[in-house]
DNA sequence: ATGGTTGATGAAACCGGTTACATGTGTCAA
DNA sequence: TTGACACATGTAACCGGTTTCATCAACCAT
């Protein structure tokens, strides 16, 4: 043993002596560097350098106020749709100097919570949350802890919380308008669930107001690969002569895409496919996915701005309204 | 204003003081609820709920040294094997009353030295990175920091870090040896960046080394859909004679397969499919994609143990190798 | 009655940074 | 020569928890 390589951590206080200055120096030493003269700065980062300081975060956390993280909810990672959506509020965040936590709540109300509680426990500075549907803790959280938090992926200004995000009836009525306009009227419609995403909630109810919306036929599955799968064949039991497959979810279309091929069904000549997310992966498909683009990337960036400002600045954040768009690909046509 | 609601936050001795008892009193209605008297606990816990306290995570962090959470490193979110690493990664560390940081590096040396570095920076207590290949920086850190990490999706006993993962070439040769097997010879081999990328890199060299590895044609293109799509186009020109083609991702093999799909080569009866990774949807194409299963939802598990044990125990983990396994499906088939 | 335990609680030190304020030195104008 | 002022640095309080050790009352066996 060399008698002081494994000695304990040293400190702030450990590099002022050894540097011969006060810990105050230290300090301005890693946080403004030009209000120390350039000789004094030689010799503490020499001290630092040759003690291995690290500093610690909590000791700068708790003075300072400021833990420089924030926590983000989703339901699950297994979706291209977040990937994109929490790699751009990654770095966006970075952009101000804020780190991110992601933690997934497998879309339950109670997991959220918990998640949640966790992510405060451990510093979170703020929360941003999916959707509009929330167990009443989670509000009682962020109220209690006078938590910055804010909701994405929807668009309501009546929200108790900040809403960032786009109109997912509208979404799903563009996609509908778009089959309805090549001539489908026999349309079968594949969802996630409704009860826990609001999300899906919502572009469900849109087409079932919808004038005409009762002669869609709408199936409950999983939000997955598997569950488009099931879909169509559910959809082909209930109605065989359905001319367009509309899923609220590029993921399930790209099931339904699948289990269409399997069975020998034309995309489009025999169904039409749709899907709304326009997933990197949908544009590539054969035929390409018809889908309704959710601009996710843009959200991201426009909910780390809101959330930097809300916290340097205290400026609570204005709702906003992110555009979606159809994306006419090659998976609708006519109806045979 | 009612005047007390939006004074500043209340901290433990506020709390303290309002129930008449000790800070450390309060402490202990906190972390050892069973050693104080419940007369007391309950008045504690009315003063709490009143003043609305929340501890500070930063204070608990300072004096216990503890922050709960680590960080892991990926390269990317945006492929679906991640996401299932990641999500088991995160409830086996739950367990251990340990939160997950995730961090994206985009494969990029620099990039994860940096993020590793706001990671540490925010208070992470360890740092699971992927693969083998880091900027010098990184290690530097982690020695410096006396950082607990590891590295996962390999293995390699010899190497700096403690890895926990599976074997790269041997998932590869599985690949080849199955495609040989049905009587294969011209193959042709798409595969992602190998540089950044040491998974990619390991299961590349071993297809080179492997006797009659010379014929075999290789590939580059980015490790996404759209590769495997640009991946077939140049296998097709290259070498249209071609009878398999080997993807080392499921993700170009789902791209692969979309572009065969688009030029109407019939899999597996003109060209034979296959991948490495085993994703979710792998399961679902038409035709069900054959590939090699990795481990990864095992690797997140064995991984979170490992980490929780270095932190209470100081036990320095054991590298562990988990077993590939060759995953049979509808894409490959004896060359036409 | 007495010494030894056990159980509940409090006082104060401690963790490792940041920062308000004080101090000391040198420069420059009056 | 002196006062104003900028600049570099030091002193010590402070942030909000945890934890050690001391204290004190109640209980029990001898």
């Amino acid at each position: 043993m060399t008698g002081k390589a494994t000695r304990k951590k040293a400190n702030l206080r450990d590099v002022a002596a050894a540097a011969g200055v006060s810990v105050a120096t230290v300090s301005r030493v890693m946080n403004s560097p030009e209000a120390v003269s350039q000789a004094t700065r030689k010799k503490v980062q020499g001290a630092m350098d040759s003690l291995r300081f690290m500093p610690s975060a909590a000791a700068r956390a708790i003075s300072t106020g400021r833990t420089r993280f924030v926590g983000a909810l989703v339901p699950t990672l297994d979706n291209a749709i977040f990937a994109r959506y929490l790699s751009r509020l990654e770095s966006q965040l970075g952009k101000h100097r804020l780190s991110l936590i992601v933690s997934t709540t497998d879309g339950v109300p109670e997991t959220e919570v918990e998640k949640a509680r966790t992510l405060v426990d451990i510093g979170a500075e703020a929360l941003i949350v999916s959707g509009v549907t929330h167990d009443a803790a989670l509000y009682e959280l962020i109220d209690r802890g006078e938590i910055p938090a804010m909701a994405t992926s929807c668009f309501d200004p009546g929200f108790a919380l900040p809403t960032i995000g786009y109109d997912n009836a509208a979404a799903a009525l563009s996609a509908l308008t778009h089959l309805s306009s090549l001539g489908h009227s026999r349309i079968s419609v594949i969802h996630g669930p409704t009860e826990t995403n609001d999300r899906t909630g919502t572009r469900v109810e849109a087409l079932r107001r919808q004038p005409g919306g009762a002669e869609l036929m709408f199936h409950l599955e999983p939000l997955s690969i598997e569950g488009g799968c099931n879909g169509v064949q559910r959809v082909m039991e209930a109605r065989p002569d359905t001319t367009a497959i509309l899923c609220m979810s590029d993921v399930q279309a790209t099931g339904a895409l699948y289990e269409l091929q399997r069975r020998g069904i034309a995309v489009p000549a025999q169904v039409s496919l749709m899907g709304i997310d326009d997933l990197p992966g949908s544009a590539h498909t054969s035929p390409g996915l018809t889908t309704v683009h959710l601009p996710v990337s843009q959200m991201g960036i426009v909910a780390a701005d809101a959330l930097s400002s809300w916290l340097e600045a205290q400026t609570l954040p204005e709702p906003v309204l992110l555009e979606s768009r159809l994306v006419v690909r090659d998976s609708t046509g006519r109806p045979a």
